[in-house]
DNA sequence: AATGAATGAGCCTTCATTCAT
DNA sequence: GATGAATGAAGGCTCATTCAT
């Protein structure tokens, strides 16, 4: 009868906001990257929490704006990392090499930012309408591509119309099918290009097409 | 009165099983590939249906046994399309130029397809276990491109170390992403590369990366 | 935790759906009367009910579909009781001090539905909106009055000018507000005018000067 | 983010108690008028206030109490311009006439004030119990009235017999039902005695017809 | 084979209020 | 005295599904 969904829960560190937030943020990304914006439970989500289902909507005003948090909060952290990767003064075609290595491995390495993205697509992007600081964040990404291109043209390896914007697509493409897509593409056609050894000669094999792609030929 | 569960609906053609299930199955496509498999309304798919609710469960068994039902559908409906490209006698380049410009545009053409396995990759590929004959219709795609590398192999034109199953990979890889994470890469870096010209480009420029992938240089 | 508020309750009259809606509806009535529509709580409707929450939704569709289906049955059983009254044949004054006195317990008999009214009019009358065959009911009222004005006029007892309308609106607003201010006046003025005893003679008393508000004089 | 229980307000004024408190209870009174007890939202009153919601809870205790403070106002507020009326030395019948037009006229130009009292009815009055200094208002009016009266009585146009409280009854019935009720009697009746023509005919009907009730016949 | 009626379980959200300084 | 932060308790409503014929 009378529906209390309470829970008991620690009151250990009460008094501090920020630290409430992450604990459902982080709980909250897990569930709404297993199950989506609308399969995900606050409830669920709550219950693997130290705060309640009403300090959910109290930091974030309903399921969707927790969900853009959690998005938000993805987006920020991925390119973090990013960062990470230092190409200066490497030659550009090797330069390519690494940075498309380097991002098959991230990408393999966030399977759950990767499925946000997926889900988020499904939303067909609609709530990330108003992060406005995003594209900042992105902008990172193209500008890396754009040295390695502006160097590989001007050492004549490189193509003179290769574009950088163009070259991170087809990168995003390879990287984030691999982890996106493995459930269909493996029962489609079985596992062996997901093992650890497959997916190092997978690596490569994207790697050598994408420079060869950019390659000048004589 | 009476809440919406139940709805008033011609009864034309009842006694038809087959177009009653075809009927049903039609919008459950729809409204799974908008709107995924928990966020999909059964109610919302029945409404749009003449028949109701309770044949819906008759038919498919439970929600997921529609969205299995809708899955396999689509896979049948995607491959049958396929065998229209013909490149029998072609030389292996001008073929596998087609045949990524041809799957380009199939996909393009086909985003609730390719909704639908993105929505059954965020599922893990759960519902497609037990889809026997998939197996049998993703043969084909690969045949295909068994043909072309061993032509263009043998014609000296392709290296010897050419993977079907990987460039059948990479070629998913650019096209798909190209339809499913066009919101997120168009919030992320603008709009500029999905004109119907652009798109062109796009698609001439990775038709050319991946020929340039498998080319055989001396 | 869980939060279920689902309630048990005997299956004996299943499958009568009418006696089910009126089972909700006479619970229903008591409880929005007593605590008006955001007063009223479903849950302690549904307790006292046969019935289950469930039920009330997919009978009334919402809380306020709920709300109008009592208005209206409440407008409806009022109609009923009043046709009881025959006032044929009756002289004109004596037929009015007759109607005035009749309304005046009948009000007084009914203080459920005269709060039901007061609710109602704080919701601005928004929920009557759709009521369709309510005019129909209320024309009775009014073709009452008619009738005794225009034999009064005839027989030359009462004003040639008497509105049967504003008359029926003077004699509603005495016997509502004796039921439906009773409470405030009381506060204000002492209870001496609402023993049995009191009460008479206030019926005599406005029976009296709606009588002689509406008698002609030489 | 942070849900709207806290809202950001000028702070202009603080630090002056009466003057938080007023701003506070004019629009808990519009709310309360509007919505009625549990219909009203302290976060809409809050919102409208420039103070806050803690506030409400530190000034009046709980909701009961800010309801209970807004109708105490109400009544203080009413009276006071009740008393603009002077009837001094006019005749008892032209006396009277004037106060039903005036109150008429009052209840009229005060909604507001008309609903909460309606809506304390639908309480029971029970917010009014320990409202000490109303009996004082009242007795106001009734005094008016028992001055009528005598003068009435004693000049022989007035029947021995009337009863001051009675009087005042059913002017109050008339004058609260012309406003209180006129969302369901428009439903019902349509709005023909509404305009602003009809209701000076209507106020003119009333006060002649309270007037012919008291009135001594030979 | 086919279907109208009914429903258990749980969802997201909101409310007035108290905690802690 | 004054207030920002936090919250227990429930509230209305919706979901896929089963009952009963």
């Amino acid at each position: 009868m009378k529906d209390t969904d309470q829970q008991v829960r620690s009151r250990s560190w009460k008094q501090d906001p920020e630290a409430v937030k992450a604990d459902i943020l982080t709980v909250a990304r897990e569930e709404f990257a297993e199950h989506g914006l609308s399969g995900a439970r606050i409830q669920q989500i709550v219950e693997r929490t130290k705060s309640s289902k009403r300090m959910v909507f109290y930091y974030f005003g309903d399921k969707e704006g927790l969900y853009r948090a959690v998005l938000e909060e993805a987006y920020r952290g991925i390119r973090w990392q990013e960062s990470e990767l230092d190409l200066d003064g490497l030659p550009p075609v090797e330069a390519l090499l690494r940075l498309v290595e380097f991002t098959f491995d991230h990408h393999r390495a966030n399977p759950e930012f990767i499925r946000l993205v997926a889900i988020e697509n499904i939303h067909r992007g609609r709530h990330m309408a108003d992060m406005s600081d995003l594209a900042d964040l992105n902008r990172a990404a193209i500008e890396t591509l754009e040295t390695i291109c502006a160097t590989g043209i001007a050492e004549g390896v490189f193509r003179p119309d290769v574009s950088p914007l163009i070259l991170h697509w087809q990168i995003s493409a390879m990287c984030f099918f691999n982890v996106a897509n493995r459930h269909t593409f493996t029962r489609n056609f079985g596992t062996e290009l997901f093992s650890d050894e497959a997916q190092k000669d997978l690596r490569a094999s994207i790697a050598r097409t994408l420079v060869e792609g950019v390659r000048l030929r004589p």
